[in-house]
DNA sequence: CGGAATTGCTTAATATCGCAAGTGATAATA
DNA sequence: TATTATCACTTGCGATATTAAGCAATTCCG
């Protein structure tokens, strides 16, 4: 009855911001070199992977909030490093697809990304590695099958 | 040598904010009735776990950057739940420590964020929770060990 | 001792986050 | 078919993130 709140060195929030912050910082600085920020960069990556889509599909691919989306978007259409579109029958929506300078900065950064993540993956083990994505697969689905009502 | 990324279905940097996503849904809006931000938090728990200390120690324990963190107490010392000392010896430096209001607080709040984290935990169950904030650490730890030169 | 780093923190600038509200368009339904 | 939801964004706002400067206090060293 009488709770206590884990010591902040085994809180699972505040692990899971410092391992972001550790696994971000070289990809950080690598996007830093071609003008992207991370959130852009995640962009391209659903874009270049399942092909043009609507907004609220790369919201939810991408793991951003609409509005935030919507800001980061226009910042990308400037950029020139992606195109909407209307959608054919419904004119809520639109269509995002990447332009062939949105593919190239993903081309030029790509073997450098895979080697980032290969290096995390060989400092942990393939093992450990695996089990970590598993792990926070779960705790997303678990945590959104008792939101969604 | 020809490099491909991850499908960012199985990308750590996007599996981690997810997660973090997931666990901070319920902690925010438990915050949000006390006018608290999750940042606040932290820097609360922290001064309240580990006592009085200067606002470097604070950051690193709240993984939070000193810019920001610098904004975060001028709102937390107008709202009266920290207050700042020159330090001694050294006057660059200030301590900083958790006011009687501070502390009412995280009393307020420790036992449903207990809650919540217990909630968590049962549903990962506990040798899968145990071993999720192992493998955060480790991800942290070996990525410190890279960069800490 | 005294100028050159370094340290501890703040300010500035730009971008994103998270929530709430707004807008236009489509779907549902009485 | 005239509402009444919903949906797909977009905008506004307050707060934080990240990077780069700036400043004052300390420490290093020649």
């Amino acid at each position: 009855m009488n709770k206590t709140l884990p010591l902040t060195s085994r809180s699972l929030p505040i692990l899971l911001i410092r391992a972001r912050e550790a696994v971000m910082a070289p990809i950080r600085s690598m996007l830093a070199d071609s003008g992207l920020t991370e959130q852009q960069w995640r962009v391209l990556r659903v874009l270049s992977e399942y092909g043009p889509q609507d907004t609220t599909d790369v919201a939810d691919r991408a793991s951003l909030l609409l509005p935030s989306l919507s800001r980061i978007l226009r910042t990308m259409t400037e950029k020139g490093l992606i195109t909407r579109q209307q959608h054919d029958g419904d004119r809520r929506r639109q269509i995002l697809m990447i332009t062939p300078a949105g593919q190239a900065v993903i081309d030029e950064n790509i073997a450098e990304a895979a080697a980032i993540a290969d290096a995390i993956k060989a400092r942990l083990g393939d093992e450990n590695y695996e089990a970590l994505l598993d792990l926070l697969d779960l705790v997303t689905a678990e945590q959104k099958s008792q939101t969604s009502k």
